[in-house]
DNA sequence: GCCTTCCTGCAAGACGCTTGCAACAAGCCT
DNA sequence: AGGCTTGTTGCAAGCGTCTTGCAGGAAGGC
């Protein structure tokens, strides 16, 4: 946080309320939320905050992700990477470290000569419980809405 | 296309000379198209040419697929199905049979357990052209268009 | 040729942003 | 502390992509 102040003086920029509610919110969420619902949540206005996080993203601080049909979803950009798989049934996240999908990259490239990134646009389909036709379950629902469903344990193996 | 009109009238669905116009189009095309594309080229209402694409995608004759932060483009549900992968340098588009990328779908499985599907939202990253460095190369170009640069000779690896 | 019902065009609205602009306020300077 | 510069903000308008309400129009069965 304090990094993120420095990074921004050092480009001129200035720490405004708005800005540290926006940066404190990113940081206090447990997923990807949408410019909306950060401004609502903050009473900035959604031009600020959509403003806000693009500079943020310029300033390589955050990033945000497209799931389905819904708003872009901005978070802190993490070290080590993330990346995305989306259910399009259920709309469930599943967030998992950029390293556990190289394997799929080299499928992918071996299969196209793609370098495949899945960190702005996930990879989509059904989740293990969708594709095994198990009802939607946890609270999830279809929301496509203003944050991710992550069920955190995503991958694990 | 008169197993369309079969399966239209099997609905009580008309046959209008703005539906066989979109049609036409449709089965024309050399690659997915957009709504606004196909209205604009036969002097359709946006609206109707929306109604009907998605009335085609319920008698699963068309589909639809989102490239990038563009339209959604259309084309015909093909036998056997195809998959895509859009390059976020260049725009090219690579359209394949559904089958290449099933090693793509297994090394998913296994890292996450997810089902995927690219038909509809496609695997993004850089053609091989552009993650090799080269420039963005034949006329694809930063159009966000109307149609997909299909360069037709998607993957054969 | 008629009549029913499906379709169409037009206009307006929803949603997710993006932009222009005048007022405002960080933060540097003294 | 007071000024001053210039980055930021809120508001309002605009844009792209659809979606919806409605009244008139035309397929296609009779």
């Amino acid at each position: 946080m304090d990094d993120v102040v420095a990074a921004l003086r050092a480009r001129g920029g200035r720490l405004t309320a708005q800005r540290r509610a926006l940066l404190e919110a990113l940081f206090a969420a447990d997923g990807p939320v949408s410019a909306e619902h950060l401004a609502r949540a903050f009473g900035v206005d959604p031009a600020t905050a959509y403003r806000t996080l693009e500079y943020l993203q310029d300033l390589g601080v955050a990033r945000h992700v497209h799931i389905g049909h819904g708003p872009g979803l901005y978070a802190l950009a993490t070290e080590p990477a993330r990346e995305y798989l989306a259910c399009e049934r259920c709309d469930a996240v599943a967030i998992v470290d950029a390293a556990a999908l190289d394997g799929v990259r080299a499928a992918i490239r071996s299969a196209s000569g793609y370098e495949a990134r899945f960190d702005h646009f996930p990879i989509v389909g059904l989740c293990a419980s969708c594709a095994a036709g198990r009802p939607p379950a946890h609270g999830a629902a279809h929301s496509h809405g203003d944050h991710v469903h992550t069920h955190p344990h995503g991958h694990e193996h």
